[in-house]
RNA sequence: GCCCCCAUCGUCUAGAGGCCUAGGACACCACCCUCUCAAGGUGGCGACACGGGUUCAAAUCCCGUUGGGGGUGCCA
């Protein structure tokens, strides 16, 4: 049911571009805001000053958009919060929840390796008392006795021992805060309702739950984490092993509409089962509650088919201006290239029942707008496997389409059709030849209308020069 | 090592104790259609990880085992 008082956010650290997981995060979160007419923000999450690039920011702003997924209000910068990480690390000090700590690591892991067991910190700054200094960074103070629980959605409730957390860093010594801190502040202010987000983050979640009950904040916003999207090994989907960048499916061809349709489908289904659907509908069916708990497996392959069928679902005019940036990529202008907008509008047709991607378009018309150069398997398989039959329907082409009355496809059928009927020659052996003379190819659109759209002259042309190249 | 999460066809999922002989989608296979390739149509292959409980009844609840994953930074 709709809640308007929902406010949901998208937090990406703009150390990269925006990849699938990010993109899935973006979705749930917008889906859950728009669900309930609630509110989707998005903060960047910059501290880290080494690590964050300013231009990225503008390339994830660009593909959120590109994928159909808006935001409300102003973006806040995390960065530019200094100030409140600051003084909220101030009040931690000040209550006694944080401390100074002079520790290096090398130290807390010689005095780990020392006592054996746990690695990670001991808490030996505690009650040091020390001050600020450049070198020193503020830890919490963790509670040494009970437990802190995540209220999660999709996961229920997930129970940590506090003593199972060691005394962490919540602000760094050169002054700028720490993932948890600056999150936890900054969901504080911009009232945040719905934490979503991927399970890598579950085991970071008591320490924000900590720190803001440090700050003396009583709720804690609804959290869901969502299970991973992870490659064919079952991993988390990494930027050096993994294809992960949104911008490369872009530029692939892969529709927006397709894109979000089905990663929406990883970690969610519909309850009546019907996954190829409006966005208005998945909007209005999503639920929080119903999000899967174990990892998807992103699976280009349904990506494709998706695609495939949102690709067949446009309208020819909107096919068409999907298509023209990758054949005017793929068709630099150069020697012996034109490339004639209306000419592609002759063959689009065909060509949108056949592609899953449209990066796929341009290999499939070239024939149309550059002198073709014979695939070497194709002429194997047709020319030089049964020279015969070739030289036969060649030379049978040249001479009834050269005197053809209508230059149409169906004239065409009915003329080279005709002649391999009547002499029992099966029509898919009889169109080959000719279709590798035509488009250097085995595979393509309907020869016959490719040819209508080739043009007789350009036809006869190809069908000559073949000709040519076989023995008299 | 320790903490946490997860476990239904190859993959994404439906399933919230009897509607399950476990449904759909992608992939795969076969056939039909057909000028190639697609698209479309029809059919097929194919799963409740294992072991204990609870119950008249368990894919569904509980426990354990095994397996997988995530986390364990002055990264986010």
């Amino acid at each position: 049911m709709p809640d308007p008082a929902v406010r949901c956010r998208f937090a990406p650290s703009p150390t990269g571009y925006l990849h699938l997981g990010g993109a899935r995060t973006a979705l749930f979160n917008w889906l859950t805001a728009r669900h309930h007419g609630g509110q989707m923000l998005l903060r960047i999450e910059d501290t880290d000053a080494d690590r964050s690039q300013p231009e990225l920011v503008d390339l994830i702003f660009r593909t959120l958009t590109w994928l159909g997924i808006d935001w409300d209000g102003e973006v806040v910068h995390q960065s530019s919060r200094g100030e409140a990480h600051r003084a909220a690390v101030g009040r931690l000090l000040d209550e006694g929840r944080a401390y100074w700590c002079s520790c290096t690591r090398d130290e807390i892991d010689a005095r780990a390796k020392e006592r054996g067991g746990k690695p990670g910190y001991d808490g030996h700054c505690r009650d040091r008392g020390l001050g600020p200094d450049p070198t020193h960074v503020v830890r919490f103070r963790v509670p040494d006795d009970g437990e802190t629980v995540v209220r999660d959605l999709i996961r229920g409730d997930v129970h940590f021992a506090n003593h199972e957390l060691e005394d962490f860093v919540v602000q760094r010594s050169n002054g700028h805060p720490m993932f948890v801190m600056a999150n936890a502040v900054d969901d504080i202010d911009m009232a945040i309702t719905h934490v979503i987000r991927g399970e890598d983050l579950l085991p970071a979640t008591p320490k924000i739950n900590l720190i803001r009950a440090g700050l003396g904040e009583a709720t804690t916003p609804v959290f869901a984490h969502l299970p991973l999207i992870v490659n064919e090994k079952r991993q988390k989907l990494s930027k050096r092993r993994d294809d992960v960048a949104v911008e490369d499916y872009q530029a692939r061809g892969f529709l927006p509409e397709a894109m979000r349709n089905y990663l929406a489908t990883l970690g969610w289904g519909p309850p009546d089962g019907v996954e190829i659907r409006p966005i208005e509908e998945i909007v209005a069916l999503f639920r929080l509650e119903d999000v899967t708990k174990s990892s998807a497996f992103f699976d280009v392959k349904k990506l494709e088919a998706f695609n495939g069928e949102y690709i067949r679902a446009l309208g020819l005019g909107d096919f068409v201006e999907r298509s023209l940036p990758f054949l005017t990529t793929a068709f630099a202008p150069g020697p012996g290239m034109v490339l004639d907008e209306d000419t592609f509008v002759a063959i689009a047709p065909h060509v949108q029942e056949r592609v899953r991607v449209l990066g796929e378009i341009p290999e499939m018309v070239e024939f149309l707008f550059r002198e073709i150069s014979v695939d070497g398997d194709a002429w194997a398989k047709t020319m030089e496997k049964d020279p015969a039959l070739a030289v036969q329907m060649l030379d049978a082409a040249i001479d009834l389409l050269a005197a053809l009355p209508d230059w149409t496809a169906t004239a065409i059928n009915d003329a080279v059709i005709g002649y391999a009927d009547a002499r029992e020659i099966s029509r898919k052996k009889a169109q080959a030849p000719v279709r590798v003379a035509i488009t250097g190819r085995t595979v393509g659109p309907p020869l016959w209308e490719s040819m209508e759209v080739l043009g007789r002259d350009r036809s006869l042309e190809r069908l000559r020069e073949a000709r040519a190249q076989l023995p008299a």
